[in-house]
DNA sequence: CGTATTTGACCATT
DNA sequence: AATGGTCAAATACG
């Protein structure tokens, strides 16, 4: 089942390339802007059904957590995971040749803050984040900053999420996601149409919001393609196309998104990305392990401030999110 | 007053 | 030893 609409998914994809190149054809040697911007929604469909194909082949969950210093919050003493360290047992010798690192999909993102003058935020995704840390990164001009989302400690929600601006492109950002959001940030009240969020929607709206990007995404396991493998992998994004509202005075790393916190969780819809096996819906933070999924989106956000009609409610909004799979990305609109 | 951010120190891995 | 990631106390913010 899993996978039979994840191939669709694919198929689906592969339509939507075929479509967008159909569409390069016409607009060569029109706007070379608007030829750039396909070309990178094609790689970006490209990357991810790759990126779908590969993970639906091969479905691992990697346990081994990565346990951080003087983290004490959460022993897992009822995981059976593998822990190839702190394993009293075997370890004698220290195998030669030991996996080089534990396999961990990576996503990482480039996004421009929206505004494009100096403090301006990156585009938030539409989670809650707490800054948890920032670092001076060898090499980099900017600092790292760091964070975790904000239910993690309520709902164990274990993504995560690195900020870095660009060396020399202030208005560029890297963000770095890895795992997956577990936790179910509904708030706003109205909880009056439950929209099933399927993971294949969750895509699609990937595909639409993110035209223009550039989506990389690494996974460094070539396994064996396994059987049962599900789709539920598969990351998220949502960029609010309102995310020009940065309150003047504050640095991008010094508030993250606080005041976008609220906007964009409220404009985000229920969508459950299983971590790695079933913990959907709530998450026990100990208790599933699930796997130390790291994702890093890679994504490349052209200039689009999206100046955006000022929505109000979040309503409106929110159903504008539900468009059928069948997705009709008119980049035209983009580009008047 | 509660919550989020700041910042130095700690720890793990390279 | 160096680098990167996280914690946690203190602080700022609403």
């Amino acid at each position: 089942m899993e996978s039979n609409g994840g191939g669709r998914l694919v198929v689906t994809q592969l339509s939507h390339i075929k479509e967008l190149v159909k569409q390069l054809e016409v607009h060569l040697g029109g706007s070379p802007d608007l030829c750039k911007h396909l070309t990178s929604e094609i790689s970006s469909v490209t990357e991810l059904s790759i990126g779908m194909i590969v993970r639906s082949g091969h479905f691992d969950a990697g346990h081994h957590r990565k346990r951080a210093a003087g983290d004490h919050l959460d022993s897992s003493p009822s995981a059976p995971t593998p822990s190839p360290l702190s394993d009293v047992s075997d370890l004698p010798f220290k195998t030669t040749k030991k996996r080089k690192t534990m396999e961990k999909k990576k996503h990482q993102i480039r996004v421009s803050s929206a505004g494009g003058a100096e403090n301006n935020l990156p585009v938030d995704d539409g989670h809650s984040w707490r800054k948890y840390g920032q670092k001076e990164i060898l090499g980099a001009k900017h600092p790292r900053g760091y964070y975790r989302c904000t239910h993690r400690n309520t709902q164990g929600c274990l993504a995560t999420k690195q900020v870095q601006r660009a060396d020399e492109d202030p208005t560029l950002f890297d963000v770095i996601y890895h795992g997956e959001h577990t936790c179910v940030q509904k708030a706003v009240a109205v909880a009056g149409k439950p929209q099933p969020e399927r993971n294949t929607n969750a895509q699609s709206r990937l595909q639409d919001l993110s035209s223009g990007l550039t989506v990389k995404t690494e996974g460094l396991q070539a396994t064996e393609p396994q059987q049962g493998s599900s789709w539920n992998d598969v990351p998220f994004f949502l960029s609010s196309p309102v995310s020009g509202l940065a309150p003047p005075g504050h640095n991008p790393f010094s508030t993250p998104s606080t005041p976008e916190n609220c906007l964009a969780a409220s404009l985000s819809p229920p969508m459950v990305s299983p971590a790695t096996s079933d913990s959907n819906y709530l998450c026990m933070p100990e208790l599933f392990q699930a796997g130390s999924d790291k994702e890093v989106v890679s994504t490349l956000v052209a200039m689009m401030s999206a100046p955006a009609p000022a929505m109000d409610g979040a309503d409106p909004f929110v159903d504008g999110f539900e468009f059928d799979p069948s997705f009709t990305i008119d980049i035209s609109s983009y580009f008047p």
